[in-house]
This record gives C-alpha cells, structure tokens and sequence, in this order.
DNA sequence: TTCTACATTGAGAATGATTCTAAACCAATA
DNA sequence: TATTGGTTTAGAATCATTCTCAATGTAGAA
C-alpha cells in the first residue's frame, strides 16, 4: 500500500484516488491545486471545512490560495466528486465538505461537527423513509428532489 | 375578531397572541420591540428572515434597530417560542424564523425559501421515522436529541 | 407613585465565511 | 512550441450575524 503522504510532482503517474482519470472522466482540467485538495478530502473521514482543507494542502504547496479551495470545493460538488454539509448551528459557522461516495447519512450537531452515522443504523433510516411521500412533497415544493437530514435537536422540553 | 394591524400602546391589555403573558409565563421581559416582532412572526406563515422581520417592524416603530431583532429572535429561539430554519443554499444566505407551535415538518430549498409541508404529509412522514434508531444514533453522537429535516437534494444524475 | 438596580436597546464597528476582481499563469490541443 | 481560454492568486468586497457600550426602559421595592 503506498503512503497517502508522499509529495506528488509532475510525473506522478499513480493518483491514488486516481484523481487525473475521475477528473479527465468529468471533463475538467487537471491542476496541481485541484490534485492536491481532492485527495486531500478524499483521504479523510473528518469533513473538513474549507479552512481546514487550506491548512493541509498549503504543507504540499505552500502558495495555494483559500480562493482556490472554495473554487474548487465548489467544482467538485457540481460534479458530483463531493458533498457539502451546510452549518446549521449559531452564528454563520463555515460548511463542511466529503467526498466519499458511500451512500450514508451525515449527523449535523448544533456545535459545527458533522460525523458519519454507523452503516447499519443508517440503512435503517433510509429504509423507513416512505419514498412517494418526499416525491410529493417535492412536487408540492416544486423541486426535481427532496432529501431527508439528521440535524441536532435543540428543543425546550 | 380584533384586527392585527393596531398599534399597540402600553395600556393596551388584549395582546392577540398574549405576548405579554407569554413572556411573563418564560421570565423575560415584555418590551415594546419584544411585542412588535413576537406578534409581527406570529402573523405570518412565510418564514420571514431577520432582515424582512424589520422591514415590518419599522412601520409601526421606525427607531427599531436590526440588532435588537437577532438579539430577540435569539431570545424567542432559547425560550422555545420561535423556531431558526438555517439557510442551505449557495454562500451564506439569511436563517428564517417560525413562530407557529403546530408541529409540522419545512421543506428547505436551494434558493433560500422554507415552506410548510402539508399536514398529512408531514405526520406521514414523521409516523415513519423509528423513533429508536434517531435515540441511537443520538447517543452515538453524544447529543439528547435528533431530528430530521426535508432539503432540496441537487445531486448530479 | 417614585426610586433604583439592572436588563435592554440602538448605531455603528467588528467578525467570519464566502465571493468577486483582474492580472499573471498554465493546461490542453494542434 | 505557439496559441487560447481556463485557472490561480492576493486582496477587496459582500453579506449575515455578533459585539460594544452609552443611553434608555422595565420591574419591583419603598
Ligand atoms: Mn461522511
Ligand atoms: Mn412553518
Ligand atoms: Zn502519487
Ligand atoms: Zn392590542
């Protein structure tokens, strides 16, 4: 297994998420900067939040910009190669980004954190979810889709 | 039926939505700006953000100031009287806010808007949750409570 | 009612996340 | 290698929200 640390240079021919080939795949170039912050992401389970992303990346390049992670955050998620995890909690806390393709659930806690919910508990709730009623909500709304979240419960008892 | 449009005036003792008790019920003081934004969201279903929250109250007091909205609707939120419907959408667009105690599930969208899901709806959906796997994955995350919210899905097909 | 102590308000500054600007730079193709 | 149009960058701009603190108002005591 090779180690996910390693400096990449011009000629490295063996992405490890093959990001060339996935980003060749979606028609869009292939940079130094978007090299390094897609795997960057792909090579944790911790969300990270844009600024985080920043600080790991600039150990590999010193010069990269944090305009640059949020152009190509927002790349990545309107190609599908990402999720972005909106902030539900006081104040304007920043969103945080994943891109593992496994479909499963995001707990959204009221402090910024968001954490994967366990395999099986979230195929539980996946599977409750009666289908043609979010269909019908999303055509009441007027939307192609709906999607179900689980966020922090903050209510008064 | 007594119109909702009067001013108000401080011997003024028919509050409509009893803010005046209400807030004497939670311990918080009962000012007048309190009085114009409590009675301003509670008559209204559309989710007004902060911004549209003082855009209604500054017809009937101009000197209002927005702070003093987010500094109560904060207030409101902690006591359990409002609830926050934080924005999902691109960059950082404004929470909005619901006064209505009826239990009933939003539909958040891309474009910032929040509407109501329909009655029916909405009880058949929350009925489908299993209440047990929410307390697990809770007490996975380490927090007293989740619950689920309804987002407009934008994924790449 | 008047007095008093302390909570609340308001104008504007500060903050934090994200987006924009425009000039320098670079990837892909021929 | 030359060309061309997409990409990057530093910093400014934007937007929602919070903070600051002096002036004001509320609730309870006297
Ligand atoms: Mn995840
Ligand atoms: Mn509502
Ligand atoms: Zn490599
Ligand atoms: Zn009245």
């Amino acid at each position: 297994m090779v180690s996910v640390d390693h400096l990449h240079h011009d000629d490295c021919t063996h992405e490890h998420h093959d990001a060339k080939a996935i980003f060749a795949e979606q028609g869009i170039r292939c940079t130094k900067p978007r090299v390094l912050i897609y795997e960057a992401l792909c090579s944790t389970k911790s969300h990270p939040t844009a600024e985080e992303l920043h600080q790991i990346v600039k150990d590999q390049d010193a010069g990269i910009s944090l305009a640059t992670i949020y152009n190509t955050l927002e790349l990545l998620v309107d190609h599908g190669l990402a999720r972005r995890i909106a902030n539900r909690g006081q104040g304007s806390g920043a969103s945080r980004y994943d891109a593992d393709q496994a479909p499963h659930l995001h707990l959204v806690l009221n402090d910024g954190r968001v954490i994967d919910a366990p395999t099986n508990l979230s195929k539980k709730l996946t599977d409750a979810i009666p289908h043609e009623v979010l269909q019908q909500l999303a055509q009441h709304a007027g939307v192609d889709a709906l999607k179900i979240e689980i966020v922090e419960d903050t209510a008064a008892v």
